[in-house]
DNA sequence: GAAGTTACGTACCGCGAGTATGCAAGTCAA
DNA sequence: TTGACTTGCATACTCGCGGTACGTAACTTC
C-alpha cells in the first residue's frame, strides 16, 4: 500500500472506521461496544480511532451523523419532484417510516444518540438533516394556505418525535409491510390536524 | 441501630439507594454515575447495592420506575375529578408538561432509559403509569363521540411521543411560564386533530 | 535527502462494574 | 437461652475498557 497520499490514507482509515462503528454501534448499541471492538471491525488499532477521533462519543457522533445523512438523501429521493406540499410531507413520513425497519438506525439514531450525545446536539444535527425540510414543507403548505399558521419549528419538532414513535412501533410488528399503510395513515392524520 | 427487624433494615437502604440513584443519575446521568457514588450518597457502600439490586441497570431501573409512579399520581390528582373526557386529557398533558421541567425526570425517563433498558422495557413500564391512563382518556372521548376511531394505543403512543418532545422543548425554553400555554397550544391542536 | 509532519501501532494507567468472602445482626427451633 | 441458620452489608479483589504516552514508519516540504 505505498505511494498514496496522506489524504488518501486518512479517508480511508476513517471511512473504515465509521463504516464499522456503524455496523457495530447499531447492532450491539453504545455501551456494549468497545472502541478496540470496533477498531479491529475496521482493521485497525485503537491508536487509529484515537488519532481521527477525540474518543469513543466523537466516534459514534460521525456514526450518527451518517446515519442521517443517508435517511436525509432517501428523504430527498421521494419527496424532491413532488411539487404539492401536503403530498410530499405524506412522501417524506412514509419513507421515514420505511427507514425505521432499519436495526441499526434505530439504535443508533432513535435509542442512543440523546444518552449519549446531549439532547441539544442530537436536535441541532437532525435540524440540518431532517426537521429542515419538514419545516420547510411545513411552511410551504402553510404559504399555499393548506395548514394553520403557527410556531412552526416547533410543529415539526412533535410531529417528528411522533414519526419516530411510529417508526420504533412499526419495527416491532411482526408485520411491518402490512402495518405500515395504518401507521402511516394515523400519521396522516397527524398531518391533516394541521390544516385547519 | 438495634432491635431493627430485617424487613426494616432491607426498606431503609432500599429506600435510601433508590433516592440518591434517582439524585445522581438524575444530575449526572446513567454513564458517569457509579454505583460507588450512589452508595455513597445512599450512606452505604457498594457491596449494599449489589445486594438488593442485580446490577447498575436493575437499580436505575428502580429510580426509573419510582419517577413514573411520581408522574402518575401527578396525572391522577390533576384529572381525577374531571368528568368531561377532553378537557382531562388536556389537563394531563399540561401537567405533563410541567412535570417535564424537572431535569431530573428529564435525564431518567427521557433521555437515558431507551438507551440503558430496553425500548420495550421502556414502554412497557411505561404503559402501566402513562399510556394507560392516556389510552383511557382517548377510550372515553372516542366512547362520548368526541374522537374519531382508530387504533387508540398507537395513538396514545404518538401523542406521548409528542408530549415528551415537548417537554423537552419547553425545558431549553429560558422563559417556560411564557412558554407553557404556547407549548400547551400545540398539543392542543394534536388532540382537536382526533376529534374529526 | 534531511527536517518536519502525519498516520498509525503498542504498551501502559486508572476508573469503575462486578465478584468473593467475611462478619455482624436478625430469625427460628428446641 | 442458646445454638444453627439466614439475611444485610462491608471490604478486598479482579478485569475489561476508555484514555494517554510514546515509538515508528509513511508521507510532505524545502
Amino acid at each position: 500500500m505505498a505511494g498514496r497520499t496522506q489524504a488518501e490514507r486518512s479517508d480511508e482509515t476513517t471511512g473504515r472506521l465509521v463504516r464499522a462503528a456503524r455496523q457495530m454501534f447499531g447492532a450491539g448499541g453504545y455501551a456494549s461496544t468497545s472502541i478496540d471492538a470496533v477498531a479491529a471491525a475496521a482493521g485497525v488499532t485503537k491508536g487509529a480511532a484515537y488519532h481521527h477521533f477525540g474518543g469513543k462519543v466523537a466516534l459514534f457522533r460521525a456514526a450518527f451523523v451518517r446515519e442521517l445523512e443517508e435517511v436525509s438523501a432517501a428523504l430527498e429521493r421521494a419527496t424532491g419532484e413532488e411539487r404539492e406540499p401536503m403530498e410530499a410531507l405524506r412522501r417524506g413520513c412514509r419513507t421515514f417510516l420505511e427507514h425505521c425497519l432499519d436495526p441499526g438506525f434505530r439504535q443508533i439514531v432513535l435509542l442512543d444518540a440523546p444518552s449519549v450525545l446531549s439532547w441539544e446536539t442530537v436536535r441541532a444535527i437532525e435540524h440540518d438533516h431532517l426537521l429542515r425540510v419538514l419545516h420547510d414543507g411545513l411552511r410551504a403548505a402553510v404559504a399555499g394556505g393548506q395548514a394553520a399558521d403557527g410556531d412552526l419549528l416547533v410543529r415539526a419538532r412533535l410531529v417528528f418525535a411522533a414519526l419516530c414513535e411510529g417508526g420504533m412501533l412499526l419495527a416491532r410488528s411482526q408485520d411491518p409491510a402490512a402495518d405500515l399503510p395504518r401507521l402511516a395513515a394515523e400519521a396522516d392524520r397527524f398531518l391533516e390536524a394541521l390544516r385547519r
